[in-house]
DNA sequence: CGGTATCCCTGAAGATACTG
DNA sequence: CAGTATCTTCAGGGATACCG
């Protein structure tokens, strides 16, 4: 396929998206049904069938959103060796490391799109406390605000 | 008189979505340009005008998005003191705490959406040093990994 | 089981022109 | 400056049927 449609019109990249790591990031990952169907990869979910079940998407959009989450690195694509046809989809290393993001993502959600109170809380598996709110720190472990921060281009 | 219109075709949130705090983060601010919007005002941006030119986006989808976010509390829309009709778009608390969420965009982006090496780096604007990359941890401050935490639903 | 192949509908967003 | 209004295009995705 062709990179370059010209045709400005519609979802074309713009610049402010193409050199945006930010927006590159949900470029990858932050359509409608990818971010659910890594979610349920967190959860352990790697064949064709529980995501769909799951998810109760339809298959078309879910081979369409796993073929570019494999071209895209973060998953992987393994035949279960048993003889049959089946499939897994498992988190590569780049997908791992989405983690904290989906953690953050969780716990703003959880405190801030819902009316009443929290209905869901992330806690360790082995004692079932509740994980502290990720932070930004610097290499001394101290907590930093926006202000606190800034962006600087390398290249 | 349809007893369930259902109309399930196009956009209609499932219920995957509707109860999945990550789905609904990203439902509040991770379309295309809801979040390069919040990249600006992160970075000071407050004005329609600073908006539209950083970001080359149209005018009519600057207000729509623009709108959304003050609806979701993410934004808040004040006048400026000056005898005109100006306006400032600033950050709520909602908004501000979307910083962690960012800074791990960011560092996710630059670290695994380029060929070459990263081209930004997320910086101590008192003194340079790169900010360490977000982590999830317990109250004890031990870093966690995806194995060693799990959802609950407390509702 | 794990997909393809169509067909159709919808919403996001660009272009352009107009307004107080 | 800060929007509205209108028109159009386009990609995502549901529904349905079919396949090895």
């Amino acid at each position: 396929m062709k990179p370059a449609p010209a045709k400005s019109s519609g979802k074309a990249v713009s610049k402010a998206r193409a050199h945006c790591p930010i927006a590159r990031s949900l470029d990858s990952f932050g359509d409608r049904w990818s971010l659910l169907i890594l979610r349920e990869s967190f959860s352990g979910v790697t064949r064709f069938d529980d995501f769909q079940k799951n998810l109760k998407v339809s298959k078309a959009t879910l081979t369409a959103r796993l073929a570019t989450l494999v071209k895209r690195g973060i998953l992987r694509r393994v035949p279960i060796e048993d003889g049959a046809r089946r499939m897994h989809y498992k988190l590569t290393e780049k997908g791992k490391e989405l983690y904290v993001i989906f953690i953050a993502l969780r716990q703003w959600g959880d405190k801030w799109t819902f009316d009443g109170p929290p209905p869901n809380a992330v806690v360790e598996r082995a004692n079932g406390r509740i994980v502290a709110p990720v932070e930004v720190r610097n290499i001394d472990g101290e907590v930093l605000k926006p202000r606190d921060t800034v962006l600087v281009r390398l290249s």
